[in-house]
DNA sequence: TTTAATATTGACAAGAATGTCAGTACAGAC
DNA sequence: GTCTGTACTGACATTCTTGTCAATATTAAA
């Protein structure tokens, strides 16, 4: 990790100096590949450290470049914290509809669920998003509505394909609404507070599996009764 | 409970100068009580504007006091933190085990349920805490854990108690566990990402109790079952 | 009233963080 | 090879924030 520039010599070692330092290359990247790298970091930092430990140096000693690269690329650290909620967002989205599409069309809400939880323990995707939800950052973002919105959708369309199937009447799409919110807040809580409740109450990676294929259950069983 | 100093008597005056500064009478509070009314602001700054909300002179300012007043009263900037910690943590517990003690004999989930949403809304209690465990300064704090476990307990004996009275078998613990648990991951998950999801899918404030009713409802039904 | 304790303050110190700027070096176009 | 655009850097400026300190004011005890 530690790629050190260290450029001092520059010309003034000229033909002299032994082997001071063989001027390291600067290294140069496409922009997109800068700002890659650096929303990365950024993340990283985010996920491991929270808040606080989202500084430019630090970023950019991660990276391996100077704090000014990152205000060029992102104009500010707000820029930065900005280009770092779109992407979050975007992603998460993708991962969630992605799940949810034709690709598996699974009809478990086990299924489900476990991704929605994976999508947000993620690269700590939960705890980024709530940081700049605590913050108070994502009211301007609407991109969170319409995936929330996006979803709930695509379930009532499942469930009522489903049900006709059945021959059962149609599942009312408030309760779908709040399925998908019970799940939202859990995965989100579970962020969040998980660890620690897990470390109080004794319970092992193995018994948060548990968990996690008990709230499956409970609400396939919803599902199946109101179905 | 806004309690403003702002105490610009005259006397001092008396008949000198043309009224530079009257010598604004300064206010001397017994320690606990300035210790509590930095605590009260401090956590007002935190549940409306986040962390970075958490500045020595913004807290001072809205208390009416100097900062070194605070750093007196606090040590230093993390001596106030671990503070406000300890203070959200034995009152979340009060009001939890409270709620579930012998006032309030009520074996319906829902009283329960709205209990715990409740003390967690109120005054931004989860918000503090999900901040503080975002910046991972909870790991110390073995307070937390104590809790959890008592209300698993408290639970499993109401639980235990109350099919011994109608015949049924005992329930499992695991699954009083993850009654609890899932009780608390989506009352976290609400007071972080409630407001968001709440406003995405157009649902209004009668929406969101509706929410918890369903949920109690849920959760109700669940332990009937397995009763 | 005098005294002791301490809550409180203004001024200052030290450090950290973001942001600016002029210049440098690398890549591709010509 | 030369030129041009721009990713990148080091040094500096600025601002903000916590923390220190000596001094002051207020309350309660003596």
């Amino acid at each position: 990790m530690s790629s050190v520039a260290k450029n001092s010599a520059a010309a003034s070692a000229a033909a002299a100096g032994p082997a001071e330092k063989p001027a390291a290359k600067r290294v140069r990247r496409t922009a997109d590949e800068a700002r890659r790298l650096i929303l990365d970091a950024a993340e990283a930092r985010l996920a491991k450290q929270g808040p606080e430990g989202l500084r430019l140096q630090d970023i950019a000693r991660d990276v391996g470049i100077s704090h000014p690269a990152i205000l060029h690329h992102f104009e500010s650290r707000e820029g930065l914290v900005r280009a770092l909620i779109a992407r979050a967002n975007t992603q998460l989205r993708d991962r969630l509809l992605g799940a949810l599409g034709s690709d598996h069309p699974s009809q478990d809400a086990a299924d489900h669920i476990g991704h929605v939880f994976e999508a947000l323990s993620d690269r700590g995707t939960a705890r980024l998003l709530s940081w700049l939800l605590l913050t108070g950052r994502a009211t301007e973002q609407s991109d969170a509505h319409n995936v929330m919105s996006e979803i709930v959708d695509v379930l009532q369309a499942r469930r009522e394909e489903y049900s006709k199937e059945k021959g059962k009447p149609a599942p009312d799409k408030e309760d779908t609404l709040f399925v998908a919110m019970l799940t939202a807040n859990a995965a989100f809580g579970e962020a969040i507070v998980g660890r620690q409740l897990a470390e109080a109450t004794g319970l092992d990676q193995d018994g948060i599996k548990r968990f996690r294929t008990w709230f499956a259950k409970l609400l396939n069983d919803h599902l199946e009764d109101k179905r």
